[in-house]
DNA sequence: GATGAATGAGCATTCATTCAT
DNA sequence: AATGAATGAATGCTCATTCAT
């Protein structure tokens, strides 16, 4: 509470984003984001006319944020199915250490696809945010696949593409099914895609 | 059982399961369960003592209708990957067909991942239901694997069990993405399941 | 406070009105309503699903109950303009006192104008039912001229209908600008009635 | 005067008779003077401590731009009806034109009596302003009487004060009667005006 | 079994106003 | 002179739940 309040807007913004994932988005009244952003519900208006362009605001921010860690080019580093785990490990360990250093808070629950589903119910353009995420996640490990075949590392006649995309869906997957089944978080999820990309490179 | 209407109990659990199908848990109220019902509030309220009882109610019902379809034994009728497709296929399009004439009605949507994790969230204990339906049809899989693997289709060396539990994922990742970026519903679903399930024979 | 609830939706209806015509349309909250009915927000919404169609259901129940006392047939009851005068009076009078007993209440103030204006702001189509009344009230005034026309108290060559919408105007203009410089109600609005038109005739 | 924009007390007095005529003074908020005026929410507060001072200044300004156009002498000019007619009329198109041209804006509507009314709610004080108004309307009707007396084109016995209150009152009435049935406005009042001026004749 | 009247907490949103800059 | 960030009370409305009949 002695923090400077440095951007309101932004603290707002890193506030909502917070409860959105632990609650879900219609869970989420303003007396929550009053009491945790210590600021009046006029203020939050001030800056957001409404819930729903907050909602809009978060997702931008979120986007923004995501976009940046899988810029990298992995076509180089990954050599084999070793080298692979290890740079999707280090990613995702990166990626969750920023979000929770940009955040500033320790993240209660990740309650990421409750938030989507609500997302797009109240703004359906949203829906081309989340595909956007998704294809950008999507092409990043086809280029993990490519770098696996360029050096010899991938089984004659497997498509990078497919697989890339098969992966993807395995790792959502897996995802959602530990969440429904455990509510387990954060370090929990890094741990189950490492094991999810083990099992993957076990079938095929 | 012959009375007309029926059975209120059944009635009430029919409409409010289409009804969190439609729209969530959260988003349905008695103001829409009276209407579509066709009952006063109190007459749902003898049957069920508050909204977190229905849920649950509704969840067993769905869970139970659930179970039957995948009670054959697969072992035998898998003998390779088309007649894995085909049976599986079969089987989804059975169990869409057996739903809605159980219903009764058309399923204007189905955003099962959106009312399961409300479901969570009003009652911990639904988890466990949930969690079973899922142990269900990765078993369901794992024998299908297993015909696969007794007659010969297999590749060595891959696990029946672990094939499974990676294609039960794809399957909920590639549905759940198809959800969030289409809003695809019913018949889409089946499709789309054949074709992850044939994605999936060919990364193998 | 002892008083029998009788019908809940009518006291409703009362207690509206009787706001309405004090502070018109748009200053009554249902802060308000519920402190003046005893009731509870939630059993407002019960009876009307919004504050408009509240307000359309008090406007109904005016209309109706100001179309009686002009049910009578003055035609032969108006002789010369003093038994035109004392009908009249009588008749406001009369409707004033109805009104009274109707309500079961003191009216603090009538501003009956405002209440208008207001309504049709949110409503339009009361527009129509403000139509209906003030044509009634025309149609009942014409037919005392025509009684004066019978009776030979009327100078040739003047039009009863012409008379009875000069009238008319007089009257909602005195009205108005009383209400507006003094704010009187109740009996002064009686009391300036006879005025105007005692006025009236002094003019024609 | 000459400064652009010319000066920011008289802009935002302009932009908020402009808005309390065309919703009502309550319906107007800060948000729709900062839109319309350009100006920030403190810029206003700088001129006007509050919404009600605002108010009371709006009115000044109107009550003082109304008593130019009446100041001529119509004795001498209004000579038979048809003379006070043209009068009439011309005075009220010029009114109308000069206030345009004053607001530098079209109006998009005139309600001037929820106007007021709000006003004299706000701020009973105000009810002598438009008691001011009003007297000099009639008292420049009063004029044109006495001039119709003067020339012998008023029946003997008339009194001019009492003809120019009743038809002061007629006019205001009919005016009342259009703006609620009709919503009309501008020169469609104008009409209304020379309309009932034309009936008055006819009924005196 | 079944009705629907009644409750009151909670929701998103609007508003006039204050004040540091 | 002018900005716009911030406040907090108030508004219309929804909802799950209770209960007398």
């Amino acid at each position: 509470m002695t923090k400077m309040p440095l951007d309101t807007r932004t603290n707002i913004l890193k506030v909502a984003l917070l409860l959105f994932l632990e609650k879900g988005y219609k869970n989420v009244s303003y007396q929550d984001l009053v009491k945790k952003s210590g600021l009046s519900k006029g203020a939050i208006y001030h800056y957001f006319a409404s819930k729903e362009e907050l909602l809009v605001a978060v997702f931008d921010m979120f986007s923004e944020s995501s976009k940046q860690p899988l810029a990298i080019d992995p076509e180089n580093l990954v050599k084999d199915y070793e080298s692979f785990r290890k740079l999707y490990f280090d990613i995702k360990i990166g990626q969750l250490n920023e979000f929770k250093t940009f955040l500033g808070a320790e993240i209660v629950a990740f309650n990421w696809v409750l938030f989507c589903l609500e997302a797009i119910e109240a703004n359906a353009q949203l829906r081309i945010t989340i595909g956007e995420l998704s294809k950008q996640e999507i092409k990043f490990l086809e280029k993990c696949f490519l770098g696996l075949e360029k050096h010899g590392s991938l089984p004659k006649g497997k498509d990078p593409a497919l697989l890339a995309e098969c992966l993807y869906y395995m790792l959502e997957g897996a995802g959602l099914v530990m969440f429904l089944l455990e509510n387990k978080m954060d370090e929990d999820f890094i741990k189950m895609y490492d094991k999810t990309l083990t099992d993957f490179f076990k079938i095929i």
